[in-house]
DNA sequence: ATCTAAGTTTAGACAGAGCTAAAGAGGAGG
DNA sequence: CCTCCTCTTTAGCTCTGTCTAAACTTAGAT
């Protein structure tokens, strides 16, 4: 039906429409390493089939059929994800790349095997949300990390995770999901957050950068 | 490298000239669902890159090189095979075709962990041998179910993979690789085995051309 | 020894997805 | 209001892997 291709598109302006906005050429051009005049061609072929809805040279956003699509993939994604490091022990802030490799390729069955052996985990390694087969993404009520005031605590809830870089920092320092944490203090003028992490000695100082892609829940 | 489309006719005439000879055009093009026509250009290109041996209106078998080649994704196969029913729970008929379907896209990392994660299997769940990962090729020690003289016994080493049909035959009759089996009688005429299965009340007959696809350990 | 049928190869076309180069839009600064 | 620079699109090409139709080999049957 769609092809491989396709569903690298779709993906990333999936990501890159998170936020409400419209995808341009050139970002997704970037995010999938091809030129804008691959990326302006392609774009006029999902717009025939439905799956975004496009002005030139305005960019592109999905439409609720290509929403739809992105989100099956996007738990295939994150199941597979969870898969590799919580059952073969993949490295952390490897998963995503490993995955992206192998996650077209995986048939429906041998995701839903996967899915339950792991007991129907509800996120991905990261945090993010792993939607259900009907379609629905769940919403998680997380916050930002910055917005606890000194004194409160919370259990982390998601980092970013795409910056296999920031991964490996977030892993080294055991920042991860599921992990509880107690705000110390904020140094507006110095930019960092002093935080207590759970399974830590000494208290972590996170510059604000940093701090914006940890999320705790609520 | 290598695409995945020369992946799949060297695996086919991998397949195909496991008993030494020649792999022809058309044998390979119903394998592999395409026309005579596609095959033959693509024993061209094999031909070119050195995977194969080819002599127009006679064939193509692998040279050394993509007999390499070939080994190592019959690995693949097996491997990520064994992991779908030993560790995910796929039934044993549909791990072929399953595996086939996302073989190409399993990054080796996630292969060795697979791998690993199983302590390290010889072999696939059909009894086929696991090549090692420096290309060699265990020749199994096994002989025909056919070549048991009567009252004879041993445990069943390995039954074809491909026939999803017979696969699920040998399931259902509980004939499947480790099981100890002993030969009861021969019927030349009838063309029929009668065996006394490990696990199973009463004797098995077996007609001759269903028993061929059966090898025990020697 | 020849004919014919089956199997094989060639020729030519097409679809998908990418590229480069050139042309066209749009917005920021003069 | 115009200009220029950046971004986007179009045009035209390439490479894979497939197809159909036609031509050619090979070998078995007469």
């Amino acid at each position: 039906m769609y092809s491989h291709a396709m569903e690298n598109y779709i993906e990333a302006i999936w990501r890159q429409t998170l936020d409400g906005g419209t995808a341009t050429t050139s970002e997704v051009a970037r995010a999938l390493g091809v030129t804008a005049a691959s990326t302006s061609y392609m774009f006029k072929k999902l717009a025939a089939a439905g799956l975004v809805e496009y002005k030139e040279y305005s960019g592109v956003s999905l439409t609720a059929h290509g929403k739809q699509f992105a989100i099956s993939f996007i738990r295939r994604h994150r199941i597979v994800e969870r898969f590799l490091v919580q059952t073969l022990g993949v490295a952390w802030e490897d998963a995503d790349d490993l995955t992206h490799e192998m996650e077209q390729a995986v048939p429906e069955e041998v995701l839903e095997r996967m899915h339950a052996q792991m007991g129907y985990p509800t996120t991905c390694p990261h945090g993010y949300p792993i939607p259900s087969k009907d379609g629905t993404y769940p919403e998680l009520n997380l916050r930002p990390v910055v917005d606890l005031t000194p004194g409160e605590g919370a259990p982390i809830g998601q980092v970013s995770e795409h910056d296999p870089e920031l991964l490996r920092y977030f892993a080294r320092q055991g920042l991860q999901p599921g992990r509880g944490l107690r705000m110390l203090e904020h140094d507006a003028v110095g930019q960092t957050y002093t935080l207590e992490l759970e399974g830590r000695p000494a208290p972590l100082v996170l510059a604000a950068a940093v701090a914006a892609h940890v999320r705790v829940h609520a």
